[in-house]
Parts: C-alpha cells; structure tokens; sequence
DNA sequence: GAAAATATGTTGTTATAACAACAAAAGGAG
DNA sequence: CTCCTTTTGTTGTTATAACAACATATTTTC
C-alpha cells in the first residue's frame, strides 16, 4: 500500500512522506494473522496505519458476547482516537485479521514538533483531524445499521451502505460470517438463515463474500 | 455555560476566547424545545457548542425506528465532525431536547486561518481534534452498550458507565425512558418492565431519572 | 492429496423482547 | 384547582431471534 494513497498522508509527495517519516520516527512492524496488536484496557501513544492486510476492532462483553467495531484495511489508520488522548484506555481490542504489517505513528510527536515549521506537518495534523471525522462517521454508522429490531432490517441497512460507498450493486463485504453477524450484533446461525430466505425471495444473490442486491436498493 | 469549561476552549483565558470568537465570526442562536437545529441529510459548514440547554443527536430509519446516537449537553460540541467533512450529509438530525442556546463555529475558519499566527488558534484547532477523539470513543460506548442481546445486559452496560463518569453508585441520566430506550436500541415498554424487575431483585433503585446501583458494580 | 480444522448452512426448540392495549402517574395550561 | 397531555408502568400475546445440535462445505496443514 502506497502512503500517498491514505486519507493520513492525503496531498503529500513521497518524499514529504519520507521526510516525515523519519522526522516522526514511525516503526513498521508485522503481525502474524490472529495477533493482538493494541490490546483492550491498555493505552496507546500510537495510531497505526495498514499497510498490508487488514485489522480488527472487536470487544468482549462478560458473558462472552463479541462485538466488531469495525476493520481497518489497507491504507486506513486505526486506533487514533486513543492515540490522540493520552491515557485513554482501550475499550476495544486490535487484532491482525490476517498476516498484516502496520505503521506506527507516535501522536505526540505530530501535534507537538514544530507544527509551523514544516508545510505538511500542517497538513498531517489537518488529515489527523480529517481521519477522526471520518471514524466518527464510520461509528454512527455502525449504530444506525444496528437501528433495526430485525435481523433482515440490520442486513439491508448494510447493504445499502455497501452499495453506496461501492457505487455498484455487487459488492465484497471485508468479513466472515461470524464477522458480520457480530458487527451487525446478531447470532451468526440466524443471520445465515436469513440470507438464505433473502436469497430464496430474489432479494439478494451471494457467492462467498461477494453480494449483489438483486431489488433496487 | 462559560466557555472556560468547554472542552473546546479549554486551556484558554475568557479575554483569548472573545478575541477567537470575534476573529472566527461566532454566532449564538436559540432554539425552542423540539426544533430541529440540524437536519438530516443536509451538510454543515458549523460546529455547534451548548451554552445552555440540551440537544439530541438522533436517526429515524424506514420502518420509523428511532435510534438516538447520543445527547450533548451544556458545554459538549456537536456535529463536529461533518462540519471537518465539508460537503458530507448528516446522517443523524440535531434537535433541541429542551429550550437550548446554542454557539455556531463556522470550522473551516478555525482550521485555514492564521493557523500560525495566534497561540490559542493552534490551541484550538488541536482542542478540536481532542473533542472529535473523544466522541469516538462515546459512540464506541454507545456500540458496546448494545453489545448485549438482552434488555438486562444493556441497562447494566450503560449503568456501569454512568457509575465510573459520575465516580457515584447514584446518578441521574440526561434521557427520557423513550430516549434511553431508543439510545439502547430496546423496546420503552420491555426497558420499563426489565426495570422493575431489576428494582424487585435488589440490584437497582430508581427515581425518576436519577438511578442508585445498589449491588456493587 | 488426505486429514484435520474451520467456516457456513440447516433445522427445531426455547427464551426473550417486541408489540398492543391499557392503567396510573406526572407535568403543563388555562 | 381541573382538565388535558405526556410520560411511565403493567400485563398478556405473538413474532422473532437466540441457542443448540448437526450437516455440509471450504480452507489449511502436513
């Protein structure tokens, strides 16, 4: 993944990024495929960026119930908003969906050095910002497709926003099954059930992860 | 409400905090209990500060289930983060919960102008990445609050968070019990029932809006 | 390629929450 | 204070999703 291409280093050169970089002193590391990469309670001075694979945000409630935050794919940041309070413990946990190799970022350092002196650190703090926004947007989100009682209800709310941001009826949705039913805060077996029953209506068409909403959406 | 005490001006004297106002073209405005600030699907330019009142932040989806992402009151910003997303609809709607003075900030002026200039405009502009950071994580609460499938788990989810802001076992809870059923994702009638259940069973005394967790939680 | 492990789909049963309808209480307006 | 409106609580019924158990399919590992 090219850093140029990330919402966090959006309208920099390569070597503003470079530079940046090493005036930061970010640390790629990688993750073998179900490692913790934040775990949950602990703080975090880093926000990481994905460079290759994917990352998952998921908590445990104490009956054992998982909830899916969301995932952060190739080029999206993760964990910022902790980063960018200081002390703010984790209420999620951060996990490598698959082998997986991020950049760490620590956030001090970007708000703090010289945010005059240098043009694009300007604008990084400005991205950080845009970053935030945006993860906001992702979270309420999230909530509004939980907005349904129905299970149907909270599949169709996501599949409309697959849709959109798509801008194509067939679209590839970034998790499994058991993924998506605890995104969606359902039972895996009784969502299955339902696209099942969605699929046999002619609502919908799926092969693996890959849907197609067959009704205008 | 004195905005010394807002997250958003925090760390400013009353004297830097007009001369920002002054400088980014603040306007306050009042709105009757009820009416809509924001409307949903619109974008906004503004970020809007409580100075007095209440406001909700709330999504009616197609079958007319509301679902209310949160609340801000005296003090607390909102719709920050579409007014950092230039162009980006809302998907919620912001109305006053009770008669509310409200504070408008127009944020592309907070973020373009003399950014280097002033003190406090940096200070600001780095406070407003600490308020959308922090709404982050209140939505991510908000998910977790739902994470569990019944009634009795979301209560005592959303409880437990109240004890450890308010650092008391008796709190009062800025919502309605339509509003905290809607924020809760629940059923008004099934939430009141799950209720008195709880208060026969020992583990909760309520009143009103103000909740005592007797059972040590 | 075979075996094991994991993921997905299916079915039936049961618990639970939604829903509807109403009663009671609280709050506001005149 | 009284009437009206709104909010909250109660109960019974019904729809629905959770759960459990299993079958099938897919992926991984050696």
């Amino acid at each position: 993944m090219n850093l140029t291409n990330t919402q966090l280093f959006r309208g920099m050169t390569q070597a503003e990024i470079d530079q940046l970089l090493h005036c930061l002193g970010a640390a790629e590391r990688q993750y073998v495929k179900g490692s913790v990469i934040f775990p949950e309670g602990e703080p975090t001075s880093y926000l990481g960026v994905v460079r290759r694979g994917q990352v998952l945000l998921e908590s445990w409630d104490v009956w054992g119930n998982r909830t899916l935050l969301g995932s952060a794919g190739e080029g999206a940041a993760f964990a910022e908003a902790y980063a960018c309070l200081p002390g703010e413990p984790l209420l999620i946990r951060v996990t490598a969906a698959e082998d997986t190799t991020v950049l760490l970022l620590h956030v001090e350092r970007i708000l703090t050095t010289c945010p005059s002196a240098c043009d694009f650190h300007a604008r990084l703090i400005r991205n950080l910002l845009t970053v935030c926004a945006q993860k906001s947007l992702q979270l309420s989100r999230r909530i509004l497709h939980s907005g349904s009682k129905t299970i149907r209800g909270r599949l169709l709310s996501y599949f409309s926003e697959c849709v959109k941001r798509s801008g194509s009826a067939t679209f590839s949705v970034p998790f499994s099954r058991q993924q998506l039913a605890d995104y969606l805060g359902v039972d895996r077996s009784a969502m299955s059930n339902e696209l099942s029953k969605m699929r046999r209506e002619g609502l919908i068409q799926y092969e693996k992860n890959t849907f197609t909403v067959t009704d205008g959406l």
